[in-house]
RNA sequence: GCGCCUGUAGCUCAGUUGGAUAGAGCAACGGCCUUCUAAGCCGUGGGUCAGGGGUUCGAAUCCCUUCAGGCGUGCCA
């Protein structure tokens, strides 16, 4: 993947077998090289320490035996420094071979998923339910997690897994015949549904405290009922609510830039579960237990996964089995990633767990791609507290704040409106996207809002300014054939070339981890790298051959910048 | 009670699957725009890597244990 590591680990390679008369492949060197601490210790560093033991020599001594053979001239010094042996690269060659490299296209993107498939069951929303803050790390790692996958030479498939079955939904038709409107609910879209099913709840609790009955919730259960029954005006309604809310959940989707290529959701799975629970049946895996059908999964040390109540009604695991095996069948996935909050954790290990026991030889190729909760200043998320965000309001929000900045700084830019949007909406899916899934999130407006230091705008300005110094240097008419390469030897830039060539293992560990934060980052620290590469350096104002190198420089930075941005989802302004 | 996860600077977090003197950003303070975008750059201060044991050449990283917090733990999803 970075074919400098590999090249010095076959240098390795050769070397212990020269001195040691010992095979180690340069494959398992590779993973072994890794970067000093500081510069002056060179490029790579190779400890000596776990040979030790297999060559009977000190570390030290094996370093000092490997430096005496090793001899690349041209392409890398050898020095042992206590028990690592450390690579001095030729910085003039690295910068050739990984500026080339970055401009020949496509750079870090990979075959190694061709012919393989790639389910990512994301953002899945609820139907009736306004898109928040709660909705959005699903979203944003599942989309980027689409593109890295695609980079890599995957088939994906995104499944936006509706929530669109359930007896909310007969709640909701109940209130909308109490007290709903057509009109309001076209103009008003979801905000009106919302708003119907908190007045149903109210209402309801209100009948109970009065009279102690419960007219409203025995017609949301008919009205329930109706559904499942293929009522044709309780269907049509409800129809009508589920294209209501995708339409407005459509536009966030727009904004995000993101996609799916199915919306399947739980009521496509209805006819699909008699099969699960027939299959359970004929490979004996089904007992009843306090009333309800179970898989039993005592020796897995798992409570029982509950597939049938006592009135015999599926429950969400029989829907996810459902899903899965329909998943398996309809796109033959090599993996199917479930990008959903850590607090299901226990669910997707028991519905996997079954699927194994089904006998299913693909259930081992399944992820549940967890994140950490999001609370809103301290508190949890709650519609009814008022402790909530909603996206739109953030990305508006968001985007003024851009705007207002652009006024600032750059009140001569022509697509104001457009640029302030990619700020905007960069900054939100960069935060998002910056820290391991796995951490919580707690929501603050001057955090989201952050445009400084590690943060969207920050990489987006960085991207704009080597746009800029581009612009100018194609005006000046640079010729990149002068470039002389040992101009980039300079610590700074030999910094951003070192970083720029660990890119495409970024990219590979961010899919392999199902990580995209790895790609912010290491997208962050192209960007610093670039920063100080600029104040260290004039790029423009030099002699032919030194101006040369540095735009192509430059030039390359700009891509690994816009293909990292795009990565993770983010938008990159030419100028801002 | 049991299971999973988390604990690193005042705050938010990195830390290359066990490597060299633990790093960024924010906040604070001090510098840098007549020169390619100052949404930037440089500097200063700030640490018992939650505590304690262990494993070994070496531990923030692995094991045991204690503490703190979050989530889950049968008829919602």
């Amino acid at each position: 993947m970075n074919e400098i590591k590999l090249e010095l680990a076959a240098l390795i390679s050769d070397a212990v077998k020269q001195r040691f008369d010992t095979e180690l492949s340069a494959q398992t060197l590779e993973g072994y090289l890794e970067v000093p601490p500081e510069k002056t210790m060179g490029d790579y560093a190779f400890p000596c320490f776990r040979l030790s033991r297999e060559l009977k020599l000190g570390p030290p001594q094996i370093a000092a035996a490997l430096a005496e053979v090793i001899n690349a001239p041209g392409f890398s010094t050898a020095k042992q420094m206590g028990g690592y042996l450390n690579f001095y690269l030729n910085r003039a060659q690295v910068a050739r071979r990984t500026i080339e490299a970055v401009l020949a296209g496509q750079y870090g993107a990979s075959d190694i998923g061709n012919g393989k498939t790639v389910c990512i069951d994301y953002s899945s929303i609820n139907i009736a339910k306004r898109f928040h803050i709660g909705h959005l790390s699903t979203t944003m790692i599942g989309h980027s997690l689409k593109r890295i996958f695609d980079y890599l030479g995957y088939t994906t498939v995104g499944i936006n897994h509706l929530g669109d079955w359930g007896t909310q939904f007969g709640k909701l038709i109940s209130a909308y015949k109490r007290w709903g409107t057509k009109e309001q609910v076209e103009a008003e879209g979801v905000e009106a549904l919302t708003k119907l099913y908190v007045r149903f709840h109210e209402e309801s609790a209100k009948e109970v405290d009065e009279q102690g009955t419960h007219t409203l919730e025995d017609e949301g259960r008919m009205y329930f009922k109706a559904i499942e029954d293929g009522d044709e005006e309780a269907l049509n309604i409800f129809n009508w609510f589920k294209q209501v809310t995708l339409r407005d959940c459509e536009k966030t989707y727009n904004m995000l830039g993101v996609s799916f290529d199915s919306y399947n959701g739980e009521a496509f799975y209805n006819d699909k579960m008699q099969r699960v629970i027939d299959t359970l049946k004929d490979k004996g895996l089904l007992s009843v237990s306090e009333g309800a059908s179970v898989v039993d999964l005592e020796d897995e040390g798992m409570p029982p996964c509950l597939i049938l109540k006592k009135d015999g009604a599926t429950l969400y695991a029989t829907r996810d089995l459902a899903a899965a095996m329909y998943r398996a069948d309809t796109y033959h996935f090599d993996k199917c990633l479930y990008v959903v909050a850590y607090q299901q954790d226990l669910h997707f290990r028991q519905v996997f767990e079954v699927l194994k026991k089904m006998g299913y030889a693909w259930a081992d190729n399944m992820v549940h791609v967890s994140f950490g909760m999001v609370s809103y200043e301290g508190q949890t998320l709650s519609t009814r507290k008022g402790h909530i965000v909603y996206l739109d309001d953030l990305l508006k929000q968001a985007q003024e704040k851009a705007l207002k900045i652009i006024e600032e700084k750059s009140p001569g830019l022509e697509n104001k409106q457009e640029v302030a949007r990619q700020v905007g909406v960069g900054a939100v899916i960069y935060t998002d996207l910056q820290n391991n899934r796995i951490k919580d999130i707690d929501f603050w407006w001057n955090r989201a809002l952050n445009f400084d230091g590690e943060s969207g705008p920050y990489v987006q300005y960085t991207h704009a300014r080597c746009c800029s110094v581009l612009r100018k240097a194609d005006a000046a008419g640079v010729n990149d054939a002068a470039a002389d390469y040992a101009s980039l030897a300079d610590d700074s830039a030999g910094e951003l070339i070192a970083l720029l060539s660990r890119f495409p293992e970024a990219v590979y560990d961010a899919a392999a981890k199902y990580e995209p934060s790895m790609v912010t980052r290491a997208v962050t620290d192209i960007a610093q790298a670039y920063n100080r590469f600029y104040y260290d350096n004039r790029i423009l104002d030099e002699n032919p051959a030194v101006r040369a190198a540095r735009v192509l420089l430059t030039r390359a930075t700009r891509d690994v910048l816009k293909q990292g941005m795009y990565l993770i989802g983010m938008e990159a302004p030419e100028q801002m």
